[in-house]
DNA sequence: GGCCAAAGCTTCGCGTGCTAACTATCCGCT
DNA sequence: AGCGGATAGTTAGCACGCGAAGCTTTGGCC
């Protein structure tokens, strides 16, 4: 009836848990996913981004896979190496490089349906639906609350 | 009114990005943390979790941590190097490696107050019990069908 | 006893991902 | 014109994290 402090640590554990469980699987899936085509999660993410653009700076890129640039930088020369982009530098601006998908990096991103979290999505459409609207209501305000308590300590750093 | 795929897209959108969310900002936050004590933020689980058990084998420890042997065999290679732990072979089964804390690694366990798992906390015990409940519920579920799917398509790797 | 599959760890090679330091370019300001 | 800060990318060094291949030990089974 009071409060049990035991309870919550038990229930935080767990939520921890499964969140850890559910990000780490569903980057492994991604990544077996992008085997079978020959590539990584990172390259895929990346085509299926430059499919919808068509073209993007590499800061564009990173911003949008939320990586640092020396990251970005990496990743394409992979992808170059392998013949699924190309570095192109821009005339306006001489800093920026842009970045275009070969015809090669363009039928492998058509190759590959946005089965990005295929799994997950089915492990989610077989809960019921309220479970999956409480779900959404709940993770939803505890992300806002983590972001609060982020932004309170931003000091963090000291 | 009647259950619209839209929405359950939606819903999956949702649930994806606060889950995505909240494992990034949980690690980032625990490897600014270790940054503070001169280790990293996976150096710093394993300490925390050795902390609670005193000794596990390597398995364990990967089990615990949702990593791979190989990962694990590095990670305690640098630990070890850097005197956190200690690798111990059992005498009852000599394929097994047990780890222990060094006083220099339980003195940092020590010294770390319980990590991310502090934000987390604030922010579930902010939550409603309800809430935390159901969410614990919830999570628990899902984390059971993805495992199920996972399992029905183990020939993923064709 | 001998064989053989499974379990526990290690090694190797690769692909991320980050920080720090560095180069080239751009742009605002004097 | 030219200085100086900001911006775009690159490089180097480190720590994960994984899969594949290999080693030793264990345990079941004939």
């Amino acid at each position: 009836m009071s409060p049990e402090p035991r309870n919550v640590q038990t229930d935080v554990d767990r939520i921890l848990e499964a969140i850890v469980y559910l990000y780490t699987e569903s980057r492994r899936v991604t990544k077996e996913l992008a085997r079978q085509h020959g590539l990584t999660g990172p390259q895929v993410t990346a085509l299926k981004i430059l499919e919808g653009f068509g073209t993007l700076s590499l800061s564009e890129l990173g911003a949008r896979m939320s990586a640092k640039s020396s990251t970005v930088t990496g990743l394409v020369d992979r992808m170059e190496r392998d013949g699924l982009v190309r570095r192109r530098r821009s005339r306006e601006d001489r800093r920026v490089i842009r970045l275009e998908p070969t015809s090669a990096g363009q039928a492998v991103a058509a190759a590959i349906p946005v089965t990005a979290m295929e799994i997950f999505g089915e492990a989610l459409r077989s809960l019921s639906g309220e479970d999956r609207a409480e779900l959404t209501r709940i993770l939803g305000k505890l992300a806002e609350r983590v972001r609060e308590q982020i932004e309170s300590r931003e000091g963090l750093g000291g």
